[in-house]
DNA sequence: AAAAAAT
């Protein structure tokens, strides 16, 4: 249990980055899969809990096992999302900082594709690929994968049933001999079957931690709402968890877009993400929410996956995931090496019946959430009003005639007396009108 | 039905 990198194998020359990115011990899933990549036999088929390392358990052999001195391609990883490819290649590449021989290029779409031709001229000896360019490159006869040894699918459930078909014709183009490693967090009953197709060698299983059931530092919760308050209650929550960092899940490119408008106005510091955004776009909401400019994610289950941002301290279901394997990696978010998270899913009536079958497929156990009192929520709005005016910028020129009049009304008051004046107004306009307890025990009867 | 991935 007190092995180091060096007991499995790894080189001295991966010390220093491997002591520069605060990675001191491996984890479980590093220490079982290292030693058997360096081993140049099986194939592999690991499965490990969300957030324990498993970029680094097939990057760090994986950049070990390349030959500086062969100019082709010998390794290809493959992932589901442009931001996931992005996220690993960055992740190699800082793994092989001391090791700069090895040459690693990233080809995923959204991207100008003439550089990447242009780059590809180049000798490279890994690949970091989403299927769609992958697939283009090949078919342009600009990429030569005829000398691979080494092929990963990163998420692999996900890569070989939603992006079936562009795998299936990487695996036709690259060589039989070749080596193949799955790595997931998440493997249906139904997907396993489909694994043989894609494997070429006597594959070995490797299982990490996954022998008690849910991930232990993920503190699952659910509220029930009526639809006219979620939006509130939402709102309530992220006060609640002001200067906290996390994401939020959305079921459509739509309501993502909706949701994100709103926190906007509300002046949350928060950004969307989804799949109809330009990928320059995407790459700067990313980049933001990565450096900690942003907050807040919402998001659509573009960002479900792989994703790994440091201190992301909650996610919030704000509609139900699809899937059981849906819900394991957007929950996976948060709780990533070690720390502790929340996922927060906000139902409606009629879902609660859902909970019980996400704990019984996924052996987790759901707390219920606390909602916030309908004075709480009131109380939170007129907060975020107030927040509203101090951070509203003036969209138009003022005469200093005008301001010094305005000034005149309310040159006596004191700093107290100001704030109140302006409460009163909000209040005497915003007359809200709080849920009746009749209301909800009315719909109860249904 | 929706999300992702090529232009």
């Amino acid at each position: 249990m007190l092995k180091q990198f060096s007991d499995l194998g790894i080189h001295e020359s991966f010390q220093q980055s491997l002591s520069d990115l605060s990675i001191s011990k491996p984890t479980d899933v590093q220490e079982k899969t290292i030693p058997v990549v360096l081993n140049k036999k099986e194939d592999l088929v690991v499965l490990a809990k969300t957030g324990t390392g498993k970029t680094a358990a097939f990057g760090l052999p994986l950049l070990q096992l390349t030959d500086t001195n062969e100019v082709n391609i010998q390794t290809l990883i493959l992932a589901p999302t442009r931001e996931l490819g992005q996220q690993i290649f960055t992740n190699l590449h800082a793994l092989a900082a001391e090791n700069p021989e090895i040459k690693i290029a990233s080809i995923c779409g959204g991207t100008p594709i003439k550089p990447q031709i242009e780059l590809l001229k180049d000798p490279t000896q890994i690949v970091v690929a989403t299927p769609g360019r992958l697939v283009d490159l090949l078919k342009r006869e600009v990429i030569n994968l005829n000398h691979l040894k080494h092929f990963v699918l990163d998420e692999a459930d996900e890569m070989i049933t939603a992006l079936k078909v562009e795998v299936d014709y990487i695996i036709k183009v690259i060589p039989k001999n070749r080596r193949t490693f799955l790595f997931t967090a998440t493997m249906p009953g139904t997907i396993k079957q489909l694994i043989q197709n894609y494997m070429s060698k006597h594959v070995i299983q490797i299982e990490a931690n996954m022998e008690t059931t849910g991930h232990q530092d993920i503190d699952h919760q659910y509220v029930v709402v009526e639809p006219i308050e979620k939006l509130d209650v939402l709102l309530h929550f992220l006060n609640s968890r002001a200067g906290k960092r996390g994401i939020i899940f959305c079921k459509t490119k739509a309501a993502v877009n909706k949701l994100a408008k709103n926190l906007a106005i509300n002046k949350f510091s928060s950004g969307a993400l989804h799949g109809s955004l330009s990928q320059g776009i995407r790459d700067r909401i990313m980049g933001q929410f990565r450096e900690g400019h942003i907050d807040i994610l919402v998001a659509t289950d573009l960002a479900a996956r792989g994703i790994d941002v440091k201190e992301l301290s909650y996610v919030v279901n704000y509609h139900l995931p699809d899937t059981y394997e849906a819900y394991v990696h957007r929950s996976g978010r948060t709780a990533r090496a070690g720390a502790k998270g929340l996922s927060l899913t906000i139902l409606q009536e009629e879902e609660v019946i859902d909970i019980a079958d996400f704990e019984n497929e996924l052996g987790i156990t759901f707390k219920i959430f606390k909602k916030a009192d309908a004075q709480s929520i009131e109380e939170n709005n007129t907060l975020l009003w107030a927040k509203k005016i101090f951070k509203t910028k003036p969209n138009r020129e003022v005469s200093e005639d005008l301001k010094s009049q305005i000034k005149t009304i309310f040159h006596h008051l004191t700093k107290e007396e100001l704030v109140d004046k302006i409460l009163a107004h909000y209040l005497t306009e915003n007359t809200t009108v709080l849920p009746k307890e009749t209301v909800s025990k009315k719909r109860k009867k249904h």
